[in-house]
This record gives C-alpha cells, sequence and structure tokens, in this order.
DNA sequence: TCTAAAATAATAGTAATGCTATCATAAAAA
DNA sequence: TTTTTATGATAGCATTACTATTATTTTAGA
C-alpha cells in the first residue's frame, strides 16, 4: 500500500469530514473537475450531486455551501504546496536558490501527485489561478479571517516572507513581496493564457518565462540593498 | 455649468446607453453604491430596482446582467483613470518621476472627481480593489475579451508599460511589470485593510508605505539593468 | 450477533435569484 | 399630432440555494 498523504485541514470550513468517506472524497475530487468545467459561478451543489449520483441534501451534510466548498479547496491546495516546499527545498542551504525554486514551484503546472488518492492537483491548480483569489475577494473576509480559512495561505507567505529576510535581512518589505510572489506567479499565468497583452510572454506562453521574470523581480530588489 | 468629463465606452456592455437618460445614470451610480455595501455576490438587480424605485425588468433593458454591469464600472474606472493619469503628468518629462507619480495614482485613495456628477469615484475605487479581478476571472474571459471589454485595463497596462521601456530600453519585461504595479497597488491595499499579515504595512495602515514599497520593487527592476 | 447510532438516499418544499414577456402609460421626437 | 421610444407595473418561470422529513443502509459498540 502506498504512503498516503493527508492535509489537515480547519474544521470549520465542513459540517462533516470529507476526508473520513468515500462520499465526502468523491464531493472533494468531483468538485474539482466540475468547478474547472463550468467556472466558479456555474457551478452548483445540485450538479455536482447529479455528477457523483448523490442528492443535493447530501453535499449539504458535508459543506454549507459552495464558498466553504472552494475555500477547502484553496487551503487544501496551500497546505499541500507548503509540504511540497518543504520536501523539495529541504536539504539547500542557500536562501536565495531556495526562494528560486519556491517561485519555481509556484509558477509551473502541477503534476498529479499520487500520494494523494482523490484529489488531482493539476486541476486544483487550475482552479487556485483562476479562482483562487474569490476565496477572500468577499464582503465577509474579516470573519472568514477570524476562523482561520486563510491560515495555510498566510503561512505560505510567511515562510517565503522569512526566506526572503535570509537573502537580505535589510530587506524593508519581505511579507509584501512574498504576497507579490505568490500572487503574480498565478495572475501572470492567468493573463499569459487568457489575456497575453499583459504580459511579455503572449509569444512563447512558457512558464519558465514567468519564473524569470519574478526571479529578476525579486532578486533585483532583495539584492540592490544587500552588500 | 461645469465642465462635465465623458468616459466612451464599449456599446458591447450595454443594451442601453446608461448615460444617456437618467435612470441610466441612477443606476449606475447606485449600483456602486448597492455593490460596495453588500458585495457584489450579494448584490441584485432586484435590489437595486428598489433602491432606485424602478423595477427589475427596468434595470435589464440597460443591462443584460450583473456582471456585464461589474465590467461596465470597472472599465469606466479604468478609463477614468488613464484620463487623470495622462491629465496629472502631462508635464512631466522624466519617465522615472512619471512612472512614480502613476504608481502613487493607482496605490492612493481617490477622491469623488466631481467632474462625474453621477459616479462617486471614491466608492468605486473600492469596488475596484474588492471586485476588479472577477471582471476577467471567468470561465468567459476569451470572448469577452473578443469583444474588447478589457481595453480599457489593457490600454493602461501598455501605457505604463511604455513609460517603463522608456525608463530603460533594455528591461525585459515591462508589460508584466506593468500588470504587476497594477494589481498589486490594489492587493496591497485590500491584504493591508482585510489580511494586514500579508503585508509589511499592517500597523501603520498607510497607502504611501505601499507606494513606497511598489516604487523600490519597479525601480530596483528596472534600473539594475540599466546603465 | 444483536442493537443502536450514524450516514446516506429519496423526496418535498420554500424563498430568492436571474431572467423574459406583456401591456399600459408617459415623455420626447418627427 | 401622431408615432416612436422609454418607463412602469405586473406576471411568470426555471434555476439556485438552501432546509426538513422520512426511510433505508452501513457501521460500531455491547
Amino acid at each position: 500500500m502506498k504512503q498516503q498523504l493527508h492535509i489537515k485541514m480547519n474544521d470549520k470550513l465542513f459540517l462533516r469530514d470529507p476526508s473520513s468517506s468515500e462520499l465526502g472524497k468523491k464531493i472533494v475530487g468531483n468538485s474539482v473537475k466540475l468547478i474547472n468545467r463550468n467556472g466558479f459561478e456555474n457551478f452548483t451543489f445540485k450538479k455536482l450531486a447529479a455528477d457523483i449520483g448523490t442528492t443535493e441534501a447530501g453535499i449539504y451534510r458535508y459543506f454549507e455551501n459552495k464558498h466553504k466548498l472552494l475555500v477547502y479547496l484553496i487551503s487544501w491546495y496551500w497546505g499541500w504546496l507548503e509540504f511540497q516546499i518543504e520536501f523539495k527545498t529541504n536539504n539547500i542551504k542557500s536562501p536565495s536558490v531556495k526562494l528560486k525554486k519556491i517561485i519555481q514551484l509556484l509558477s509551473s503546472e502541477v503534476q498529479d501527485d499520487l500520494h494523494t488518492e482523490y484529489i488531482d492537483e493539476s486541476e486544483l491548480y487550475k482552479i487556485v489561478i483562476t479562482e483562487g483569489s474569490k476565496a477572500y475577494l468577499t464582503k465577509h473576509v474579516g470573519e472568514d479571517n477570524k476562523k482561520q480559512f486563510f491560515k495555510p495561505y498566510k503561512d505560505l507567505c510567511a515562510t517565503i516572507g522569512n526566506i526572503i529576510q535570509d537573502c537580505n535581512p535589510k530587506y524593508k518589505y519581505p511579507k509584501s513581496l512574498a504576497s507579490t510572489i505568490i500572487e503574480m506567479s498565478h495572475f501572470q499565468i492567468f493573463f499569459m493564457i487568457n489575456l497575453p497583452s499583459l504580459t511579455d510572454f503572449g509569444n512563447t506562453r512558457k512558464t519558465q518565462d514567468i519564473v524569470n521574470f519574478l526571479c529578476d523581480l525579486v532578486f533585483s530588489s532583495i539584492q540592490i540593498k544587500s552588500k
């Protein structure tokens, strides 16, 4: 039996833990596919229920509403990515090499991680790009934040901020630079694909170009003031 | 009579031009207030109709749906801002001074511009920050883009990109840097207010700090390679 | 193994949302 | 003055976003 990876989730995000049952796993797994196919706005619990052969009410037993499910998915992704980062930068000493690796992980298409059976990370990555910001761009960010819904995102941002600090302890904006890296890695991908004139990568459409852009941005910012 | 400023809008965004009638102006003006109060998700044409004393059907005669109205508002803002930028950087020769001024305009709370009677720009600015990305983060970006819905945004990005080029003709990512400036000026404000730990401005909560951060980011990126 | 608890399925129902259609009236243009 | 155009009033309908009820199945504990 393969080693399974379990991401611990904030239990205020669900009514019943979806990872604890087959139905729950189907809800999460298929929601990823459906949101990807239809977009979050056109995604409904009724369609999801039909898709997995259960009823709307069945899904409401797991998630209060579709926004909580979205936040769950996005949180799951950030938790998973934090783990990936930990794993893949584990033996890197140099903070700048580490930072570069993180930018790469943020900007590159994800392969389905076989250590997680019911979530297809490459599909989830697409959702994070297109729907990710909708998790917090709401009137109720404040309350959601109090309930710690954005902890995995904030943790990742703090991790990256610390590495930036390690690169240059005098740099004044480690956290803002960290959130800029995270957001821009995804936005530039979205723009490159959908509104290419907002980027310099419309012709090549290579994520490597985005990595180069972000590395250039980050390292010129933090090194210019280091000596 | 005061000089009136008219922003020319893409006429595929509406069914009847809202700027051509009192009702239309009320629809646009009050939608800004209502979206701000309730958030875009909880905003409905029914509520808007009640608010301005008309009927739902009345509003549908102007806008096909609330998403088109949102895109209209956001486009209007970008058009208005482009004009502001033109106006306020008019006599500035130095491209880097110009760029700094633009970053300031993007990041600073807007005063209600009295040259536009029915739209409160300071309210609209809040919508642009919280709801702006929802205009394009959809499954139908592609079609919307073909209909030129995002032209004002892309024009502004091109304007900024050109100024960046003027600062340093050798800089490789003028457009991506431009879109980064635009997006980040707003995201950092949103984060500062709602998720302050994602920024370095949680204590001060001054938009000037965001301006400083972005200027630092931009000028170290473009000048490091200039001689 | 029997029993009780918990999870699921099936069905129904309700208020709100996102529209479209119709018709009467009022205002503006020809 | 007539005709077009815009608005107002009302109705209706399919879908969404839920909640509630009951029956049935699965699981866990004694």
